[in-house]
DNA sequence: AAATGTGAAGTTGTTCACAGCT
DNA sequence: AGCTGTGAACAACTTCACATTT
């Protein structure tokens, strides 16, 4: 017997939702107030069909014979993926992709601050005077503790990533956006996000080949 | 009628055998020669007989009984992706993100070289002696089609990213790894992957709210 | 005995077709 | 009339179960 639990999401949904605030976004700051379901799948390289079946997961949201509302969808879609807050972030390794992502502007631009690196040389990098302070590991679980931080942002080399994902998940982290070629192995509860610049670049090349 | 293809591949399967490369290419680091899908499938992350049914759509590569050649395998995937030989990319929007990927080296250890840079402003962040040389927009089209380019790395502001991919396009790339958050419209024979670091943080986001 | 290769079954995700609002 | 919401059909992908090979 299933108890009442909230309906689980496909993760494919939960991504195209992301791209649909973002469309949706950009229709506002062009002062559009009302969008078909077929203009906002356009712009989000899907079929409309697809789009309202994403939406009916969360609810109805639209008006038969006119469309869905912008701001009021952007607020459902925002509500949803729970960046209507600002969201704290650590990052642990302060190499290239590292200070590129701490000098990045996106994220905090999409609600999420980096509010604290990591690395186990602590001047590494530290040329320009960035805001963000960068500690050295063994002030990790302390920091992670103290600003009660949820994700982090994995950019160390291979080589590390499994021990520090190991420290991460004791210190309470239950997401990862990894970027180092490692696979890591953790606990269930914990959420890992692989972002592999190689592997795409492999799988365009792939594709190419024909 | 259909007319003799190259059987079609899922796409899921293909970015697979990257991460099965990955996978092969430690164990041989190590000095393993034999390996059973079991073990190499707990090492990407996958059941066994996903990664058995990803392999028959290329051939038979296996020894019942015992498991798979290492080397062997790890060959025929190169093949596969095209990453024996080295391939030449270029970058297009010298900023944080561009910069960082132009000094990360992992792209030419995974057979990739960034042989050309491009940004509006030629002389951006130039401090450091980096040998790849950054080129102004105009000479895009001539040092693509000299130094046959087929695929691109688009680190250009999102208001700057479909005009690139137009001009991109023009010039014969056939594939764009896009990290603006722009979604880019192509020709269907151009393809074209979209790595978004901040949709990606969305996602982590969701899921960790249950 | 051990491990691969694969048809069949199962699961998940997408698209269709159309009923139902406004 | 126009456009959403949705069950049903379809397609894609994954896992199972087991025959087959070394």
């Amino acid at each position: 017997m299933k108890n009442s639990v909230r309906p689980v999401i496909p993760p494919k949904t939960i991504y195209r939702m992301s791209v649909y605030l973002r469309c949706l976004q950009r229709l506002r700051s062009n002062g559009i107030q009302t969008v078909s379901s077929e203009a906002l799948a356009g712009a989000a390289g899907v079929k409309p069909t697809q789009l309202r079946k994403d939406l009916t997961h969360f609810g109805q949201f639209g008006t038969r014979g006119l469309g869905y509302d912008v701001a009021q969808l952007s607020k459902m879609i925002s509500d949803l993926l729970g960046t209507n807050r600002l969201q704290p972030v650590v990052l642990i390794g302060v190499g290239h992709l590292g200070t590129a992502l701490l000098s990045y502007r996106g994220f905090e631009e999409e609600g999420f601050e980096i509010v604290a690196a990591f690395d186990v040389d602590v001047d590494r990098h530290r040329d320009k005077a960035k805001k963000t302070p960068v500690f050295g590991m063994d002030r990790l679980g302390r920091v992670i503790r103290e600003s009660g931080v949820r994700m982090a942002i994995l950019t160390v080399p291979a080589s590390a990533a499994q021990e520090v994902a190991n420290a991460l998940v004791e210190q309470g982290i239950a997401g990862i956006l990894n970027f180092s070629p490692a696979m890591l192995s953790v606990p269930d509860h914990v959420m890992v996000k692989n972002v592999n610049l190689a592997i795409e670049l492999e799988n365009l090349s792939y594709f190419l080949q024909q």
